[in-house]
DNA sequence: AAGAATTAATGTGTATGCTTATTATTGTCG
DNA sequence: CGACAATAATAAGCATACACATTAATTCTT
């Protein structure tokens, strides 16, 4: 007899769960349309213009693939632009539309909110305990992902 | 800037990932074909064999949609059977095959070694402090989730 | 008991999230 | 310099994960 609840795998896919809704919640009823996967895409663009498909699927910790599929419904929507890069005709160059660095900027206290949503429950200190334990699972784990953190040096590109 | 590794959303979704990869890897390497998803139905199936697919879907939280899909793919493959329940003809009636039976037994092994994994870089206190956390937040926060846990007193039908 | 509201499952559609395969391009090494 | 390995993106495919609508059956209400 096997008690899911005794399984931390289950319970992580739970929270996340809950996170998922809680951000699509929050973010909702501030009139915004926007999945967490395209709120972390739009803040890297923002935190590095110019950078290409894979190396923003490294940062956020993504694959390739869905990366490619989120950015081409942002870029429908008008909030990301996509160009070949002059350097390497196999990447892609993307950065924020004016929109899009907009819409960003508008979302963001919603985003902010709901980290707090998820986190009430627990003290201040629960929390920077949670967090911390969290973080080391993370960069302990970091390799066995599928689609593991690639952090950059900064290869912001200009235009 | 947002860096997303303040945002205790993007922590869980990372370790969530990572989660599911040590499970497709342990599972995986043992000669099994199983997802996070089908394991926990399979689980709770032989926990409560007999349930319909709404009662299992709030068992383990998930969407009722989704878990009809999930049952569509087990009893394709033979884990799962899926029959017309002759006190609601709404509702099916859900069981483990003796395949699925054997299967379940046979990978648990596994599900449980995964565990491990994905939490051995803490030690036994941070491990029952992380879990604690988890519970805490998740029982919090049930009700925000799109799916949330749905207990059942114990509605084992037999056969 | 008839009509209304509810419920279980499913169909349809969108978005992740991943795998493997393919294409185009680049780098590298003999 | 030219074969060849490596890389960026995409295509195709599978499995979640949800919303919304529909159908069938049940239950509730009057």
């Amino acid at each position: 007899m096997t008690n899911l609840d005794d399984l931390p795998g289950h319970l992580i896919r739970r929270l996340q769960q809950i996170a998922v809704s809680a951000f699509m919640a929050e973010t909702g009823a501030a009139g915004f349309e926007l999945t967490p996967v395209q709120f972390a895409v739009l803040a890297q663009l923002s935190n590095h213009p110019g950078i290409d498909q894979a190396t923003l699927a490294g940062l956020i910790a993504y694959d390739r693939v869905t990366i490619g599929g989120v950015i081409s419904r942002l870029e429908a929507r008008g909030l990301a632009a996509r160009r070949v890069s002059p350097s390497d005709r196999r990447a892609r160059i993307l950065k924020l539309t004016e929109e899009g660095a907009r819409y960003l900027e508008a979302v963001r206290p919603s985003v902010f909110a709901t980290q707090d949503v998820i986190l009430k429950e627990l003290s201040p200190d629960e929390r920077e305990t949670f967090l911390a334990l969290l973080r080391k699972l993370i960069d302990a784990n970091n390799e066995l992902s599928r689609a593991p953190l690639r952090r950059v040096v900064d290869e912001t590109v200009s235009d």
